[in-house]
DNA sequence: AATCTGTCTATTGTCGATAAAAGACAAAAC
DNA sequence: GTTTTGTCTTTTATCGACAATAGACAGATT
């Protein structure tokens, strides 16, 4: 096996979820912008869906026989990438314990548990090693430096440092900077949430990356930007893995956003850092909780 | 060919320099420590020496023969790992212009260029993009974000961002802590360099990097230390590709220091800031200057 | 005249294989 | 009893090969 797949895989699910509404496909160019694809992975996706006899396909004419079925979907799990099987994987491993610090990293070992090639995995440790988890020895083993208290201080005192300048910036975007809206449509989601909160609060982490990573974009810096994706894998994980009073954590964090939103609003200064300050810091507690 | 044998080489190198001035040769894993490679290579090192007649190896016995010739190294060019050719490879090629932003990068045209395989670039590109001058489209090529003026800026702005505040944190160092020892040794380079400075100013480059990484470390925040490899490259390749001035530019700058050293011994967080600030706006106002 | 399809080429992502380098362990030497 | 050497195993770094995917271009269709 050379490449994998996933991309065809999934976007063949996407269309298929796609036939659920419509009876007819758009030529094949448009599909691809729909889906994002080229139009090499496209015409393997009609081909498809040909076959499996959900849609007969000549030239332009494409008509879709029946409605599609569960089993004419691919599998989930087919349909993800590698480096997203690796990178699950592999934040498991860190933060489900088992992992102290200062344990090597055995590239083959870990590529034969995944079941992968060591390319892959390599090229994995590679990209990762910048979210500062993991460190080289070169020409030897990889050292995982851990989730430790440390590093979520040093995380956070970045964080906060970016964060702080972009929240300002983002108060001296123009009226009519797109932002605002999306600012405005976070808050509405934020509102739907608070007020189902018992069934939504799971939703919080989503929209918790949404939020900051806009406020980021506002520093238009591409390195503050970049160091956002730092952030967010870590907390992303760190929801997924610790949920004891995720509900009430949630409700606050929801709170806090408010205000914080608010304060952009007000392009006020001083309310902004109040704001900002004030959420970061609970954000911060609640990641250190996690670690003990 | 599967791995390079630069290790070896390098290695090899700096032993038959040690050559050149003691007449004998330590035990295996002492050299080994010496050199800083593995007892496997050292063998392989103490073969070599025997082979072309510098030593005789028996044991623990290890009686130089000769002194070293210059035929006995290998060349330089054979000692270089094969990340610094690429690394050196295409820094010329972004530099040295002819490299447009918005340029697509072509993995197999770049290895064949440079005469390795793609895995090599491969690792390289993904390690390189963290310097935020590439960026990724995923199942398709890089593309090549330039050397620019907003390159330059936001470089900086995190920079001085960063460099701030490590300052002020290297302020309260305590006194015993080995960095202000370090600290005074790169002072007194600098009044070496000043006190010849037409000779020397292309040393500047290389204090510079020193310098500065002393500071930031005193943040003891792995993401502000890892940045600094940012700023490294970037003044590394610009010392090396602009020289215009140079020797004026330098001479401004060992002067700064020299009244940022004072500041930090101060340990007065107002005259700290104060040159600090006024070092890096030169330094950025060189940086941008290269740009245009 | 614009867009679409058929066909072909170019490029990336992943694999397994292999030499270089690291490192483990026991026997030997001091 | 500590350090050194001999020998062996493990692991990394690099390569070339190949399927998946992107993308280019000309002729066909509206």
């Amino acid at each position: 096996m050379a490449k994998q797949n996933t991309v065809f895989k999934d976007a063949f699910n996407r269309c298929v979820k796609l036939l659920e509404q419509t009876a007819s496909l758009p030529s094949e160019p448009e599909l691809g912008a729909t889906l994002g694809v080229s139009r090499t992975t496209v015409r393997a996706i009609l081909t498809r869906l040909e076959e499996i006899g959900l849609l007969t396909w000549e030239k332009r004419r494409k008509i879709v026989l029946r409605k599609p079925v569960a089993a004419d979907y691919f599998p989930t799990e087919e349909t993800d990438s590698l480096s997203e099987i690796i990178e699950r994987s592999f934040m498991r491993r860190i933060l489900a314990g088992g992992a102290e610090p200062g344990m090597q990293i055995n590239e083959l070992e870990l590529a034969r548990e995944i079941g992968i090639g060591t390319t892959s995995v390599r090229e994995f440790l590679i990209r990762f090693s910048r979210f500062g988890l993991i460190e080289k020895r070169p020409n030897s083993h990889w050292v995982l430096k851990g989730f430790t208290r440390e590093f979520a201080l040093e995380l956070t005192e970045v964080r906060e440092m970016f964060e702080l300048r972009s929240a300002v910036a983002f108060a001296r975007l123009p009226g009519d900077h797109p932002a605002w809206q999306e600012l405005e449509a976070i808050e509405a989601v934020h509102h739907a949430i608070l007020a189902d909160i018992d069934n939504r609060y799971l939703d919080f982490s989503e929209l918790d990356e949404r939020f900051h990573l806009l406020v980021h974009r506002a520093s238009k810096n591409r390195f503050i930007v970049d160091f956002y994706d730092v952030i967010a894998i870590v907390f992303h994980y760190h929801y997924q893995w610790n949920k004891t009073n995720a509900r009430q954590r949630n409700a606050r964090a929801l709170e806090e956003h408010l205000a914080y939103i608010a304060a952009l609003r007000s392009r006020d200064a001083i309310e902004i850092e109040l704001a900002c300050r004030q959420h970061l810091k609970s954000a911060r507690e609640t990641l250190l909780q996690s670690i003990n």
